[in-house]
DNA sequence: CCATTTTTGCAACTGAATTGCGTATTATAA
DNA sequence: TTATAATACGCAATTCAGTTGCAAAAATGG
């Protein structure tokens, strides 16, 4: 269970405004250990509005507590973000697994191999793999 | 300058009729080497139908012409399929480069290095790297 | 050239996401 | 604690990408 005055320092520490909406959607990510789509979150907080989930999502993203996986979908997932990251400083070198049976994508913890390409300046990357995850797997 | 003949051949062999729009596009994508956004073709075939112009997308896509290159931006691109690719065998293990300069995507030669995650089956992955093509680096 | 199948072009539609704006809530400083 | 300024919320309306239905046109194969 995560403390409401945890979320409440993040909120805070990312210099956002601490509102219920935001309380709300912030615990619910610490709660689940996974990525979370605009549809999972829609379906979790029924009752509220759709586009305040949206401003929402963007400012948590913006903020540095979310980022945001694309997906091929159309349809991105949103993870926490580590600690350190921040409005100006995001950075987020590992991969992401987008499991073919469950449909959950997650942050792994490998970060993604450094790729030399002959007369190109490689700056950031993004990795997603596809198959099958640990928990499907077993 | 691509023929007639060569742009009808490579139809054909994907199973596809010849008509005046997929021929113009298929030879748009020969003769310039690198990926297109459905909004570059737009511009460039301003007179033809948009419907048009997603359902050939579309029918290339799915039957090995072209492969698509989803983008963070939620825009796709597309870029031209090896001969070896048909509706039913898509093979594409390439990495891919979008410059933060031009915005052009590109398809490099190199494959994606193997990645291991212990406990997950991997069978398939994209990578793309963003940062400063060869042409704007230079 | 004819019959069959596929594609095209147009209009209308769907669904995701954004914008405008008045109201409500939060942070701040007296 | 209260007044004030800044920000967020909720709702309706809008935008925009992409799709669907259907009749007319074009392509294929005999």
């Amino acid at each position: 269970m995560v403390s409401y005055s945890k979320v409440k320092k993040i909120l805070k520490a990312h210099k956002l405004r601490v509102t219920d909406g935001r309380v709300d959607i912030l615990s619910y990510f610490l709660s689940q250990n996974r990525t979370l789509s605009f549809k999972d979150l829609e379906d979790k907080f029924d009752e509220s509005d759709r586009v305040t989930l949206y401003r929402t999502l963007n400012s948590f993203t913006e903020n540095g507590v979310l980022h945001k996986i694309p997906d091929d979908s159309g349809f991105a997932t949103y993870g926490l973000c580590h600690d350190t990251c921040s409005s100006d400083d995001h950075v987020h070198d590992h991969m992401h697994f987008k499991c073919d049976e469950c449909g959950i994508i997650e942050c792994l913890e490998q970060n993604i191999p450094t790729v030399n390409v002959p007369g190109y300046q490689v700056k950031e990357a993004t990795l997603v793999l596809k198959g099958i995850c640990k928990t499907c797997a077993a």
